[in-house]
DNA sequence: CGGCAATACG
DNA sequence: CGTA
DNA sequence: GCCG
């Protein structure tokens, strides 16, 4: 009605939840009483938005690009400090659109200073609780539960039902640096050392003459790791690992033809027998050229050794660190966390409080059981893991047999999760097996052992049909995935249930009266029910190593024009499968029409030969006719290692 | 300078 | 398309 | 980033 009361600073209009039209709207409403807004963030000194809290106020202005901290944390703010005041929307609705004569200052719910400027300041600001430990160095268990205790306990309050839980409560572990570094353009790297150009053509040869002769593959420079062996203890670990760092880096910006680009030299250098002395080893390995021998030289000539520009680069940033904290979310990728990220979320605490309707249920999971899913499992717990699943699947299939693959398979001693090969060495199972995974789940989930489903995976051929019968219409190449599901596991609480006891050492969870929550971590387990036929393919699959996979296909594709999956192989030319021939004595992993040849197991006799962990021989016969069908010399899997 | 493993679900 |  |  009148003009305005008192001169405002200029004020910037937040987009929170609302649309161009309405924003506009708002704006130009504000403007008719002669309050100046400015289109520009960096311009304005108010905000004007639908915001509901001061979090969600930081997180919008730092959307924006505005880095503030909330100033009523700051002790004492240095004089002459810019202020950033976020408004509720609700100023606008009562002063400009009613007209009523109200003070902003009633309305601000945010007020932001830019932090003080440090050298330091792009280091995360971690000032987590400290440890209590005690005088004994901790077990590796130990040591991985501790680390959980401190921020299980308020987490799991703040989503008690996983499914539609409220969030509530903040993340302590993983709150996030307190400075904004990301970059708007790639980093520049630091100078190399540079490489001497000016050794004598005799100085390179003597050096070359008291190098180890290069092994084979080398020479030939055969560059399909699925070809050599790769063992797990390499003597390049140290460059390798500064390799990985670069390779993850460039997972976690979506790169993937870098990815592959550094997978194909970390398998070349962790297949490479001898510690490289000289940069002529570097370019003399497959996939190795000047880039890596670049690496290389800097790597081993930096004072200390060891060091490497982009390396230090990615470290201090906290845009990878971020970045790297959101990728460790099972059900996030690199585009999540890339999309968190531009959010404006810095921590778990952000997405469990401001983005947690919006992650998809398995992220959610993976919130959830962040710490504990980034445990390693002892080779031992999965071996028990393997046994109890097995002994559940006997009860539906009797003479079922599985085998560990993945990580544990390659014989690493601690493994990110269980993969599981569940199959029947008769041929005539082939549809029991399959039809073994939604039985197998009800049971396991019964028994409280799978605590969640994240995923399953059907073949579309068992979808049922009105009359009955399965098998569709593609039933006779029913060439679709491996029946598969992905879960979360938990051993029962075995502690005896004596009650009123001094035993009940953590009692963080009060009020939950005789509920005793279980100790046991949550494991990430999945298992596939591949049909006999599909035993050696889905055994050397998910064998792994990632690189040793894709070379594999790639083997396959180059040499044989063939296609190779979990599923089997097919001619890429006629598209028809090709099968697995019959050795003598072996009875699965036989063609379609060969169903009914397969030699008869006696379920309750069970005197098939076995490895030291319990596991069947059998699989290792099917894998060796997969290789020796795809012309390809068998390895064990401790030596596909390409990391 | 094009190609880089292959598959299925949400 | 993103994720496994 | 390396290969054909």
């Amino acid at each position: 009605m009148m003009s305005k009361p008192t001169n405002l600073p200029n004020i910037y209009v937040l987009p929170t939840r609302l649309n161009d039209s309405q924003r506009a709207d708002i704006v130009s409403n504000i403007r008719s009483k002669h309050y100046t807004v400015v289109e520009s963030p960096k311009d304005a000194i108010i905000f004007i938005g639908d915001v509901l809290g001061s979090k969600r106020a930081l997180l919008e202005l730092r959307f924006l690009g505005l880095n503030t901290t909330d100033a009523t944390t700051i002790k004492a703010p240095a004089k002459g400090t810019k202020i950033l005041k976020v408004a509720k929307l609700e100023w606008y609705a009562k002063v400009i659109v009613e007209g009523i004569d109200a003070d902003i200052d009633d309305y601000i719910i945010y007020n932001g200073i830019y932090p003080a400027k440090s050298p330091f300041n792009n280091q995360p600001s971690n000032t987590v609780t400290p440890k209590k430990r005690s005088a004994s160095p901790p077990t590796l268990a130990e040591k991985q539960a501790e680390e959980r205790s401190r921020s299980e306990s308020i987490l799991r309050r703040a989503m008690a039902a996983t499914h539609q839980a409220a969030p509530g409560t903040r993340h302590l572990r993983h709150k996030g640096p307190s400075q904004d570094s990301h970059p708007s353009q790639p980093f520049k790297r630091p100078k190399l050392i540079s490489q001497q150009s000016t050794d004598s053509q005799e100085e390179a040869e003597r050096v070359a003459s008291n190098l180890p002769p290069l092994p084979q593959w080398v020479i030939k420079k055969q560059k399909f790791s699925c070809t050599r062996s790769t063992p797990a203890d390499p003597p390049n670990q140290d460059f390798l690992d500064a390799l990985f760092k670069i390779r993850l880096n460039r997972i976690l910006i979506s790169d993937e033809i870098g990815v592959r680009a550094y997978s194909t030299s970390i398998a070349s250098i962790a297949a490479f027998p001898h510690k490289i002395t000289h940069i002529s080893q570097i370019h003399a390995l497959p996939g190795c050229e000047g880039k890596i021998a670049a690496l290389w030289y800097e790597f081993t000539h930096s004072e200390p050794p060891g060091r490497l520009g982009v390396l230090e680069e990615i470290e201090k940033s906290v845009y990878y660190k971020t970045l790297e904290l959101f990728y460790n979310i099972w059900g996030a990728g690199a585009h999540s966390a890339q999309s968190f990220y531009k959010q404006g979320f810095r921590d778990l605490d952000d997405l469990v409080e401001h983005h947690w309707k919006k992650l998809t249920r398995v992220q959610q999971i993976g919130v959830k059981f962040y710490d504990e899913f980034q445990d390693k499992i002892p080779r031992d717990e999965v071996i028990s893991i393997r046994d109890a699943i097995q002994n559940h699947a006997r009860q539906l299939l009797p003479g079922a047999e599985t085998a560990v693959v993945g990580g544990f398979r390659r014989g690493k001693e601690l493994s990110a999760d269980v993969d599981l090969l569940i199959t029947h060495p008769r041929v005539s199972k082939s549809r029991d097996v399959e039809e073994l995974l939604v039985p197998l789940v009800n049971l396991l989930e019964k028994e409280g052992l799978i605590t969640h489903v994240l995923t399953i995976h059907q073949p579309s051929r068992f979808v049922a049909t009105t009359s009955g019968d399965v098998w569709p219409k593609r039933s006779h190449h029913n060439f679709d995935g491996i029946p598969k599901v992905l879960c979360v596991w938990q051993q029962p609480d075995l502690r005896e249930d004596e009650e009123g006891d001094s035993q009940m050492e953590s009692l963080d969870e009060k009020g939950l009266a005789g509920k005793r929550k279980n100790p046991n971590p949550h494991r990430r387990v999945d298992i596939l029910f591949p049909p006999p036929r599909c035993a050696g393919s889905t055994l050397t699959s998910w064998s792994g190593a990632t690189t040793f996979e894709r070379d594999l296909r790639k083997y396959v594709k180059e040499g044989k024009y063939w296609k190779f999956s979990s599923e089997g192989v097919t001619d890429r030319a006629s598209g028809l499968r090709v099968p697995v021939g019959k050795e003598k004595g072996e009875f699965i992993g036989l063609t379609e029409g060969d169903e009914n040849n397969g030699v008869e197991v006696d379920d309750n006799v069970d005197n098939r030969a076995r490895r030291e962990d319990g596991e069947w021989i059998g699989w290792d016969v099917e894998e060796k006719k997969m290789f020796k069908l795809l012309e390809l010399e068998w390895r064990e899997p401790t030596e596909r290692c390409t990391g």
